[in-house]
DNA sequence: TTTAGCATCGGTACTACTACTGATTTTTTG
DNA sequence: CAAAAAATCAGTAGTAGTACCGATGCTAAA
């Protein structure tokens, strides 16, 4: 965002959905629509011309869909935000939209406010998920270890376990916790117990394992 | 959110930190602030006092920090919307905030309106990540990059880096080869030298990125 | 053929970690 | 509140790994 207006280009396979956005943006003037696609390839294509500010990108699409073209359109325009627009409120799209670097994701439901809200909060490069995501994010995000064998460890060790698993010796673990060394050695000495791990290396394969990377 | 009030509690360590959020607040009607903790465990014993709508959390604060109160806060009150702040554009913590369920975490140095955006944001149920955190959280999850390099590492360094990253000691590693300890320990002081690499836990990082599991 | 790199081994000194034992204080919990 | 669990620290002794020093053959390339 170089000005204060922000250039955009939507991307929505149903002519009907298109045209309320269309409806929606057109009477805002800070809002510089630049183009319009039908599908992914066509969103692609139309960012590589124009250099938008921010793509709104529906995210079921043919030729490609919304999540494939984003990485596309990441990759070649680091600077170019991107706002997911779904019907579902699956979180598994929320995450995959993270990981590509999104800067927002609402349902296709959203107000007419609360849309401009995600579109300009997005251009500022911060990251708006619209509320019933937030849900299924937040129940969603548990695949990083946890539950099944925790193995007992306690958060202390879970602290001084992950430590470890970043390669760092006894002594810094305890400057950085400020604890004595003593106390890391009991730590890891009962982590060692609990868990079975031998060395730093296995007890690092327990860390990912428990999703403390 | 019953009414358009949104009453809220805020946690930070530092007494400067707290004034400034409370001076910010105090002059918007909108928001009640209900109660301030200068730690965890403070916040955490607010929240089930109150039920506030909204808790700002800081990061690190002792007895408890951010991340912890927050889980058992999420837990105890469902709807209590949760804003993480943060003086590190640590990807780590974002990522643990979203897990647990956060509504939003912005950096210390935001400004007033961002603030509040933020605040209105959470509180309605959407979820708000602040712009230099929307970056991290987008490098952070990078898909399996290969680097290409091989570190000039030997045949015979390769073969020992690949058991090290087993987790075997020395000891076992020269039994396998047929070598004595000092020949494993001459190949690992060289794959040091030409990795850069530490102790075993970072040997075996990179080891992984070598493709050598 | 000389140079260079590789693989092999040894000495010495130091640091990091392991394996016990035992203790105090704080925190959690019934 | 009392009991249990967690977190803190210390002693001692032994093992593993680090960081240097050095040496000997062996092979492949200049």
């Amino acid at each position: 965002m170089q000005t204060n207006v922000i250039r955009m280009v939507i991307a929505d396979d149903h002519d009907l959905v298109r045209e309320g956005i269309h409806v929606r943006l057109a009477s805002e003037s800070y809002i510089d629509l630049v183009g319009e696609a039908k599908n992914g390839r066509e969103a692609v294509d139309l960012c590589r011309a124009h250099k938008p500010d921010l793509v709104l990108l529906d995210v079921s699409m043919p030729k490609l869909n919304g999540l494939e073209a984003a990485s596309i359109i990441k990759e070649e325009l680091p600077d170019t935000k991107i706002l997911f627009l779904s019907v579902y409120d699956n979180d598994e799209y929320v995450q995959e939209a993270l990981r590509i670097g999104a800067n927002g994701f609402v349902l296709k439901d959203v107000s007419k406010p609360e849309m401009l809200n995600a579109i300009r909060l997005a251009s500022s490069g911060a990251t708006y998920i619209g509320p019933r995501l937030s849900k299924s994010l937040a129940a969603s995000t548990p695949s990083r270890g946890h539950s099944a064998q925790d193995y007992g460890l306690t958060n202390r060790e879970k602290q001084v376990l992950a430590a470890i698993s970043r390669g760092m010796p006894n002594k810094e673990i305890a400057e950085t916790m400020n604890i004595s060394v003593r106390t890391v050695e009991s730590h890891r000495m009962s982590i060692r117990e609990k868990t079975g791990g031998g060395n730093a290396v296995m007890l690092t394969k327990i860390a990912t394992e428990l999703g403390l990377t």
